[in-house]
This record gives C-alpha cells, sequence and structure tokens, in this order.
RNA sequence: GUCCCCGUGGCUCAAUUGGAUAGAGCGUCGGCCUCCGGAGCCGAAGGUUACAGGUUCGAAUCCUGUCGGGGAUACCA
C-alpha cells in the first residue's frame, strides 16, 4: 500500500467538505522530515485559514475533526502555527507489513492507468569505443525502464545507435587507405578503432594547421583589447570604476583563453610532426577532409562499395558493443540506429516545406520557432541531413508504431537547445499529445573538475573503467573473505563473481546516486570505497539478511505462510517498519521527475534503519519466539526490498561477500 | 553579445518542488566486537544555503540585481 496516497485519500474526503477544489492542498500531506512532527504532517490548514480569513489552528481542527484517521493513526496534534501532525499506529501497521509479506511486490501495487513509454537511451556511435560518457545514459535509461516498467507502465526501449554518420566516412576512407589486412581479421573492432582514430588525427592536423592562423590573431585581438582596457584609466565613480575593472579581467581571461587554445593547436600539430610516419600521411593525404565527407556522401547515396562496407563493419562493432550492454546486464526492446530512419528523411522535409512550416535560407531548409535566435535546420544546403531531421523522422515513425503517451530522451545536458526546439518544431508538425522530456544529466569530470579524459587527453574507454572497478573490488572481497573471524569461505570462482557484482554495481550506483542533472565528479577510490552510501553498504546489508536465515536455519518459505503476528515495539523496529512501508512512495516519487537518486536515496535509508535495527535488536537470540520470528519476517521483507529496488537500479545482489 | 544550468560545513552531495531547529557520506575527534557479518553502530566538532534587496504566516527553494563557475549559440552528433 501506498501510504501516503491512502492518507490523502482521507485528506480528500475532510477536506471536500470545506473547499472545492482540494488537490492542491493534498499535495501538502507529505512525510515529515523530523520524526518529533510525527510520520506525515498536513500542511494545508496555513494557506486554507487565508483563504478563508480564520485562524490556521481553527481550520486545523475542522479538518481534524472530519478527517477518518482512527484505525490508521494515534489521535492526530495540531502544532506551531497549524500544522496537523499525523502518526501512524503500529498495530495498522503491523496489518500491512504482513500484506507486504505475503506481496511478491512487496506492497508495491501497479499504477491504475499504464501509460505507454519510449525510452531512448545510450545510443553510443558505433566504430568509435564507448566511454565514460556513455555510462550515465545507459545506466540511468536501463533503471528508468526497469523503474517504468515495475510500477506497471508499458514500456519500449530504444537504443538510437549512430550508425550513419560521418564517422562511417572516416573509417571507410581509413580501411581504404591505411588497413592492415591481418590486424582486422584477427580483431575487426580493434582494427576499425584504430582507422578512426588514425584518420580523424590527419583531419584533425589539416583543419587545426588551416584555422592556426585564426588562432594567432585572435590572441592578438584580444591581447590588444585588454591593452586598450588597460591603458584606459579607470574611472573615478563607484560603480563606473568597478565595472571598468571586471571588463579588464573579462579581457585577460578572454586573452588568455586564446592563448591556451592557441598552445594547444600547437602542441597538436607538433605532436604529429614529431613522428615521421604521421607526417608523411598527413603530406599524402592533403585533402583527407573532403575525401572523407565524400565517403560519406557516397555511402548515403547508395554507393554499392561503401554500403558493402558498411554491412560489413556494422556487425562487428554491434557485436562489440553488445558485449559491454551483457557485462552491464542492459538490454533493449530495439535498436533502431539512425540509418533505419534514412529513407524518411526526404519525406519528412519536404512535409515541413509544404505545409510551411521551414524555408529555405542560405541555401539550407531551415525551421524557424518561436524564442529562438537560430533556425533548427533540418537539410544542409549541401543537400545533406542533420540529426535534427533523423530524430524528427524518429519521433514521427515511435508515434506511428508505438502509440506513446511520453518519449524519454536520456541525453547530456549540452543538448537541452537541441531537444527544446526539437520538441517545438513537433508540436508544430502536429503531434500535441505525447511527453516529450529531455531527461537530462550532467558531464563526467575529473577530480579537477575538468570533463574526463585520460592524460593523453583521450576519452576514458568503458571497458578499461569496468574492469578497473571489478579489479578494486576482488582486493576488497579477498581482504575482506580472510579476516573473516571463522576463516576465509569462498573460494575463487565465488570472490570473482562477487567482485564483479560489487565492481560493477559501485560504478551504476555512484552514477544513479547522484542528481542527475548535476555535473558528476568521477573518482574511482570513492565510488569503490565501498562504504557510506555506496551499492555495497546495501548489498553488505542484504547479505546480513541472507547470512541470518543461513545461520538459523530458517526455511523462508515456512515463516512467510505461518500466521505469525508481526510486532514493532522497539523503536528501531518500528523505523525499519515504517521504511519498509514506504518503497511504494520511493518508487512513485522518482517517477515524478525520472530521477533515479530518489531511489537510491530511499535504499540507503532503509540500509540504515536495517544496520540500526540489526545493532540494537537480536534476532536469532531474541528474547521470546514470537519476537523472534517478528524479527525474521523483517529482516525477510527489508532483504526483499532491498533486492528489489537494487533491481531497478540494474544492480544484483550475492548471499555473502 | 544572447539564451540555459549551477553556487549549500574542509571535500562530494541531499533536502519529497514554499514548511517547523537545512540533512547524509567522506575526512577529523571520542566511544562500541567473550554478543546473529565492525564493509557496521553511537556521539562530537563543523552552516548568515555566494552576496544584496524583495514577495508572505513561513524562502536553500519564487522575483530583481550583483559576483563567481559551467554549457549552448544555423548547415557535427
Amino acid at each position: 500500500m501506498n501510504l501516503l496516497k491512502e492518507l490523502r485519500e482521507r485528506f480528500r474526503s475532510a477536506l471536500g467538505t470545506l473547499v472545492d477544489n482540494p488537490e492542491e492542498l493534498l499535495e501538502m500531506v507529505r512525510p515529515s522530515q523530523d520524526p518529533r512532527f510525527g510520520d506525515y504532517q498536513a500542511n494545508c490548514a496555513m494557506p486554507l485559514g487565508k483563504r478563508l480569513g480564520k485562524p490556521p489552528r481553527e481550520i486545523a481542527a475542522q479538518i481534524v475533526a472530519r478527517l477518518e484517521w482512527d484505525e490508521m493513526c494515534e489521535p492526530p496534534e495540531i502544532a506551531g502555527p497549524g500544522f496537523i501532525n499525523l502518526r501512524l499506529r503500529t498495530d495498522w501497521m503491523a496489518t500491512r507489513l504482513r500484506e507486504s509479506i505475503q506481496d511478491s511486490r512487496v506492497g508495491v501495487e501497479p499504477v491504475e492507468t499504464a501509460r505507454t513509454y519510449v525510452v531512448d537511451y545510450s545510443s553510443p556511435n558505433v566504430a568509435k569505443p564507448m566511454h565514460v560518457g556513455h555510462i550515465r545514459s545507459t545506466v540511468i535509461g536501463d533503471a528508468l525502464c526497469r523503474i517504468l516498467r515495475f510500477a506497471g507502465h508499458r514500456v519500449i526501449s530504444d537504443n538510437h545507435l549512430g550508425d550513419w554518420g560521418t564517422q562511417f566516412g572516416m573509417i571507410i576512407y581509413g580501411y581504404k587507405h591505411f588497413r592492415d589486412e591481418a590486424a582486422f581479421a584477427a580483431a575487426p573492432v580493434g582494427e576499425l578503432c584504430r582507422l578512426y582514430q588514425l584518420v580523424s588525427q590527419l583531419v584533425d592536423y589539416h583543419e587545426t594547421r588551416r584555422r592556426l592562423p585564426d588562432w594567432e590573431r585572435r590572441v592578438a585581438e584580444r591581447e590588444e583589447a585588454a591593452a586598450y582596457q588597460e591603458a584606459e584609466a579607470l574611472p573615478a565613480g563607484g560603480a563606473e570604476r568597478k565595472r571598468a575593472a571586471k571588463r579588464l579581467r573579462g579581457l585577460q581571461a578572454q586573452a588568455a583563453e586564446a592563448r591556451a587554445e592557441l598552445a594547444q593547436a600547437q602542441e597538436k600539430l607538433a605532436a604529429v610532426e614529431r613522428s615521421p610516419r604521421l607526417k608523411s600521411l598527413v603530406a599524402e593525404h592533403p585533402d583527407i577532409a573532403q575525401n572523407v565527407l565524400q565517403e560519406t556522401a557516397r555511402l548515403h547515396a547508395d554507393d554499392p562499395e561503401n554500403l558493402a562496407l558498411w554491412h560489413k563493419f556494422l556487425p562487428k562493432c554491434c557485436e562489440d558493443i553488445q558485449r559491454l550492454y551483457d557485462r552491464l546486464h542492459v538490454a533493449f526492446d530495439y535498436t533502431h540506429g539512425e540509418s533505419f530512419y534514412q529513407k524518411h528523411l526526404s519525406s519528412v522535409v519536404r512535409d515541413f516545406l509544404d505545409r510551411g512550416l521551414a524555408c529555405i535560407s542560405d541555401g539550407a531548409v531551415c525551421v524557424f520557432l518561436d524564442g529562438f535566435d537560430t533556425p533548427m535546420i533540418i537539410r544542409k544546403s549541401d543537400g545533406a541531413y542533420l540529426y535534427a531531421t533523423t530524430d524528427l523522422a524518429t519521433i514521427a515513425y515511435r508515434m506511428r508504431a508505438f502509440q506513446p503517451d511520453a518519449i524519454l530522451y536520456v541525453v547530456d545536458h549540452r543538448q537541452s537547445e537541441h531537444f527544446e526546439k526539437l520538441f517545438a518544431a513537433v508540436r508544430m508538425w502536429g503531434y500535441t499529445d505525447v511527453e516529450l522530456q529531455h531527461i537530462r544529466f550532467g558531464t563526467v569530470l575529473d577530480a579537477k573538475g575538468k570533463p574526463f579524459k585520460t592524460r593523453a587527453g583521450d576519452t576514458v574507454g568503458l571497458e578499461g573503467l569496468l574492469d578497473e572497478a571489478v579489479r578494486k573490488a576482488h582486493d576488497v572481497v579477498r581482504a575482506n573473505d580472510d579476516a573473516k573471524p571463522g576463516g576465509a569461505e569462498l573460494d575463487g570462482t565465488q570472490r570473482r563473481h562477487i567482485a564483479e557484482v560489487v565492481g560493477h554495481a559501485a560504478i551504476k550506483y555512484a552514477d544513479l546516486s547522484q542528481n542527475r542533472t548535476s555535473d558528476y565528479i568521477f573518482n574511482f577510490d570513492k565510488m569503490v570505497a565501498l562504504e557510506g552510501n555506496t551499492a555495497t553498504y546495501m548489498q553488505y546489508s542484504y547479505a546480513r539478511t541472507q547470512s541470518i536465515f543461513a545461520k538459523g536455519n530458517i526455511d523462508v518459505c515456512r515463516l512467510r505462510a505461518a500466521d505469525a503476528a508481526l510486532r514493532l515495539e522497539h523503536p528501531a523496529e518500528r523505523a525499519l517498519g515504517l521504511e519498509l512501508l514506504q518503497f511504494a512512495e520511493a518508487i512513485e516519487e522518482t517517477l515524478v521527475d525520472y530521477r533515479p537518486n530518489l531511489l537510491t536515496g530511499y535504499l540507503f535509508e532503509l540500509a540504515r534503519r536495517f544496520s540500526e535495527f540489526y545493532q540494537q535488536c537480536k534476532v536469532l537470540q531474541a528474547e521470546t519466539e514470537s519476537v523472534r520470528t517478528s524479527r525474521l519476517l523483517l529482516c525477510d521483507l527489508t532483504g526483499r526490498v532491498i533486492r528489489c529496488g537494487l533491481d531497478l537500479l540494474g544492480i544484483q545482489v550475492v548471499d555473502k561477500m
């Protein structure tokens, strides 16, 4: 049962006799933040008192008088300016907990009206190794799918692969000119990655070389501007003076930034020139950038040779990506990449033009939108399509194929403006009754707050990251097992399995436990520290629940089936019981804004309550048989809720660790 | 220049969207294993929620301004 919903229903009846539309007032019934104010509180008497022109405490008394609380709560208290504090009766809680124990969904009812969700996440570019930047989309998207499904919705997960862009032009060009046949036969994806990196380095070299004068000019301009500003006499007046000083600081910062960019570009060129091999390749392929674009264009124009190469490469790339998904236990209902929508792009553009929603500007097909300075371009002046075009075609397809109530895009926050425009264009196009959400998340940063890169400046490979986490987890598992009082109890296979589970969980949890909208600082040591608010703490709590049953030789099925009473006499028992009953609320709350960190927060709180209980209440050696049984039931439900909650986050548990 | 996001103890983050004395973890200091797993528990120190105004019964949250950080800015994705 969802306690909050139940309470709000009761308040709806009570408030119905006082006001016409109690909806917004019901929002003000909520869990208390401080246990001294009870388990739940209703804050609606204050605004209502204002509206009705009566003292809030008087209103509160009227609400309480109309409220059906008797078997659920202790007598409500009115406190402060008019807070209504509610404390649940423990016998009522015990009954609800018994219901949860009998329930395979541990007390979480499916939503009354199921919606259909399309969730678009992960979306890596094939032919480029997946890196740390993909982890958030993949992990958050997967968790949201799981939570939505468990809540009772229909969910279609779709991996919108980048399988049609310029990176294919790069590897096709690379394959044609630089391939190592033996290496390709032995490890195709590794060779393709090498080719991608090589070609992009060469393209980058020429691009940098070409733009070097621009950067040099910009440094000169900015330094001049800063020098000019500095030479100006500072105005005497306070505000004027401050503004001038600020301006100077800004200009100096801009000059420094330009100098840094220039130095970086020069270093890039020097790096290539230091290598005799790269230097000669650069000289041999002066027009590589255009040629790469041409290879891409040929692919898009169904050139047989390039299409054949595409068909040759794509499955290999997908296998490679799939291996990572298997490791992470992430699965998709569909993997419709960009290539899947190619056939529809021209008709999308034509439709926009025909209906007067788009116009041609500087040779490009543009959709001008209210509130945006720049248009959304859906066809370049050279005739090529863009990802905005593909996104439009994708929405049309999804509306046709799945009739969703909502489409969620789990994508980096830097693409916010793209999605704002996209959604606005979609509304204009006529799709008005679908919820479109950009589930944005922040950038992964290093300890210095810069985007997470290797020392050489490359992005960090996802696979290596997982390996590292597992390796660190294995060290901890081994040390912990060796230190067990009765001696080590795990063999090598078990240790490796536990290390996998714990290591992957650490990475996923570190990501999910953070408010997704903020950037997050990637820190291995903290992540695998295995203490505090981490997956490991929860997994550890779970293992302790299971360990009790193993130690006491308890048949859990029989335990659940027996008609034993649940007792919540000790404060730690009551606190744990209340937390267990709030699982349904946590799930509902998580889905309001699609924020998995609310679920991790709940699970952490639950694990803490359990640790307190575990510390203070003997289970196997309880004073009486009935207390022992009651506590065993609490352990059972705790273990199940933790396991279920972690499962919704894509995290596994183990019985021993 | 314009637009968007952000600023919370030394560090990393919460705060149920306007509720009561702003909570955790890490780190620091002090307790707790002859006792079901100490990856734990209990306690202490640490805050003018960047700053200044405003809105109201009530503000970290909403509005205005200032300072600081990040991002996006027509033919990449």
